[in-house]
DNA sequence: TGTACATCAGTGAACGCGCGTTCACTGATGTAC
DNA sequence: TGTACATCAGTGAACGCGCGTTCACTGATGTAC
């Protein structure tokens, strides 16, 4: 699921999914349907009953491969956002060896992650966060600690990132560009749940080149 | 709660909260508890038994005002849902009032609408979307056509107004207007997830702000 | 090559708890004559 | 003003089910000598 989305990004990114253990196929099956299920019914409502079925073991293999259900939640939701991440990576560092100059490379990451989103026929990592945000009080302090420092991660990102673009080309008017990197992350946030509920899956696309947009307006020629 | 944030947008919109019996009272209280811990917990961890205990009432209490739990999700959408559109409503025809041109109103309303975002101590309506949205397998078909109803009237809404603005004042460059005015739903959206993730209470407004400097750019003289 | 032991990846049964829902009943308030 | 009845807003006890977690055990595979 993930590693398809993986490998339509091209094969800069490679995750190790040879060599795995029967254990690691079996957790990792397991982890495949629990994302499935809480980003469609919550983490409460997903049971373990329900994994371990769909995995085609017992209750308690479910324990071998994890402390408790927290610990499902907390390795869950390392793995969506470090691959998550990886991928922003790819897209970043192909973005800037197609230009020198920091907003055309802003504007042609933008255009990749857009793509990226046209192509993505599974759901986005983003969901991950959007769950755990509203449902916080069902995760332990790890989990929500992994949520701020992601989402602290991405505004630090995108908000240096927009930083040189600003010291080169100026924009038209005041702005905080803090504010302006979590635009991007908010837009990708808002556009899934848009996506989800009505059922579009150009929405998120789209809204992606709106962003797009209103960089190439406010610090364009 | 909310009534408070109703008062915060003027006298135009009054709810009328008075003359209302002792069953209409308990009812808005189970009501006021269940939003609370469906956005901090899901709608699954939210217990019927939890409810009462807050409401001071028993648990058969709760059946007697609704018929079971997804008839509290329904009668809780509901009032959200018309909650959020009465106060658009008013906001809209304020903005109309103060300037006859499109883009001018539109220009006005955001800016009411990030001061109402700025001023609002609890949580936006918009939340409940999201909770409907990420774990819509919880919630029975009625609840789900809600919320996408709700998102298709927005979506409605803000293309007609952008599509009046477009008509006086042409676009930089061509946009669907439907596009963009799900760029404001999303907005809000996006903007909840990261102000309540980091704890940042003045991010909504900021958010909105940068949408109508976006508007403005591209539909500014 | 054979044996002893360790680790891996689970099984099966049992637990106590809390959940949503039902049902028969009830005291307080409102309305009709 | 008094009485009869209806409605409102619940109570209390019981139900069956599924949930997360524990614990003792096990067959298959890997490693050391």
């Amino acid at each position: 699921m993930v590693e398809r989305l993986v490998e339509k990004t091209g094969p800069a990114v490679q995750l190790e999914s040879a060599a795995q253990t029967k254990g690691e196929r079996t957790r990792e099956r397991i982890m495949d349907m629990a994302y499935e299920s809480i980003v469609q019914k919550g983490f409460a409502a997903t049971s373990i009953e329900e994994l371990v079925e769909a995995a085609g073991i017992t209750k308690s293999g479910f324990f071998y491969h994890f402390k408790d259900k927290n610990d499902l939640a907390r390795q869950l939701f390392d793995r969506f956002l470090s691959e998550d991440e990886q991928i922003i990576d790819t897209l970043e560092s192909r973005a800037r060896e197609l230009s020198d100059d920091p907003l055309q490379s802003f504007l042609i990451f933008l255009n990749l992650y857009a793509q990226m989103m046209d192509d993505m026929e599974t759901l986005h990592p983003g969901c991950m966060v959007a769950s755990v945000t509203y449902q916080d009080r069902m995760f332990d302090a790890d989990v929500r600690q992994m949520n701020i420092d992601y989402l602290m991660r991405m505004r630090e990102r995108f908000g240096r990132w927009l930083g040189e673009i600003a010291a080169v080309s100026p924009p038209r008017h005041e702005i905080e560009m803090t504010d302006l990197a979590d635009a991007l992350t908010g837009i990708v946030e808002g556009a899934i749940v848009l996506s989800k509920a009505l059922g579009d899956e150009g929405l998120m696309g789209r809204q992606m080149r709106i962003y797009r947009n209103h960089i190439r307006l406010l610090f364009g020629v």
